[in-house]
DNA sequence: CAGGCGTGGTG
DNA sequence: TCACCAAGCCT
């Protein structure tokens, strides 16, 4: 009989994890920053540790504590996240900061129901959150965890269906030991990033090959099941690229639902009628010039973006007097929320 | 509960 | 080039 799995693990983490990820800096009483976990934990939503890193240090550089986070505009916490995606998470973000000042002291919840009470915090990211800030027992469930947990008790059924989720939370649970759960926390997570990876897992190095069902029976390959593909829809948008003499472009901030919720976009329209009405109502305007149109791609459809460029637009008065549009020079759009593409299309064209 | 919600990397 | 993937949550 084998040791635990959580006690393979930790022997394994204190060799081989991950120590000084940016938000495992320990305070003088040897926890995390809860603030800093949160924060981490949401950035790492469906996102991948390489990919946040920078993206952290900038934000905890310029927000360093939950109070400036609450006390921050939002076109500030948007051009701090702008390029990580899934924006709603940076709204949540937001809000939860302000709902913790007013209603919490100023301080995350040590209580898991009224965690996960909070916008943008889930069972795992709770779970998270109070295992690696105070070292309480909860479970987590992430990606990594299905995928470790999925091929060491051979669960067959992609993870999204609830039934394989369940029994996933029940093994996760099961697993959870009573002491050093922050480092079991990120010794799991750390095992599903390096070795127990989705392709050409390195199973001749894992601590748990020894009673993995899946390398045992030679199906990594095969779990956890992929999900049946749908093949996603294609959409095509006309966007608006007003360009006064100064060099300053209109953009216009985008409403609460939909893609890039609140960020600074480009107008767009369906079609040249209605863009070049569109265009005549921000702006005096003689010639448009298209530019090459190219493709962003969603996790859910795909949009064909055609650049329409309205060069020496001169702005109708009034305009200013509508918060949700205005005329930005480069310099300024470094600090608004703007969509991956938009900013780089913005950028092509100087 | 299925679908909305980003982006960059990879084979 | 393109389909698929990577530390979920909300409605």
């Amino acid at each position: 009989m084998s040791a635990p799995l959580s006690s393979r693990l930790l022997r394994w983490f204190d060799r081989h994890g991950r120590k000084d990820l940016p938000w495992q800096q320990a305070l003088d009483d040897g926890r995390r920053d809860a603030y800093r976990v949160w924060l981490s934990e949401v950035m790492l939503q469906q996102t991948q540790v390489a990919t946040v890193i920078g993206y952290f240090q900038r934000f905890i550089d310029a927000l360093p504590t939950l109070r400036d986070l609450a006390a921050a505009d939002e076109d500030t916490v948007l051009a701090l996240w702008s390029g990580l995606g899934y924006y709603r998470r940076a709204r949540f973000l937001h809000r939860t900061a302000q709902i913790c000042v007013e209603q919490h002291g100023g301080e995350l919840p040590r209580d898991f129901d009224a965690l996960r009470a909070l916008p943008g915090i889930g069972r795992s990211t709770a779970g998270a959150i109070l295992a690696q800030a105070h070292g309480l027992r909860f479970a987590i469930l992430d990606g990594n965890v299905k995928r470790v947990l999925t091929r060491h008790h051979g669960i067959h059924g992609h993870p999204g269906e609830s039934a394989v989720e369940k029994q996933l939370w029940l093994h996760a649970e099961t697993h959870t030991p009573t002491s050093r759960v922050a480092d079991y926390t990120q010794a799991i997570m750390d095992l599903g990033a390096t070795l127990c990876m989705r392709a050409r897992p390195r199973c001749e190095d894992c601590p748990l090959a020894g009673d993995c069902t899946a390398y045992r029976n030679d199906l990594t390959a095969l779990l956890p099941n992929r999900k049946p593909g749908k093949s996603i829809p294609s959409r095509t948008t006309l966007m608006l690229i007003l360009r006064d003499a100064h060099g300053r472009v209109l953009l216009e901030r985008r409403g609460p639902q939909g893609v890039w919720s609140g960020l600074w976009s480009l107008p767009e329209a369906a079609n040249p009628d209605i863009a070049w009405r569109t265009a005549q109502q921000h702006a005096q305007i003689d010639d448009a010039q298209m530019l090459t149109p190219f493709t962003h791609v969603f996790s859910h459809y795909r949009l064909n973006i055609e650049p329409l460029l309205f060069d020496r637009a001169t702005a109708h008065r009034g305009i200013a007097d509508n918060p949700q549009l205005r005329w930005c020079s480069s310099a300024e759009l470094a600090a608004l929320g703007l969509p991956a593409p938009v900013r780089t299309l913005l950028q092509t064209i100087v």
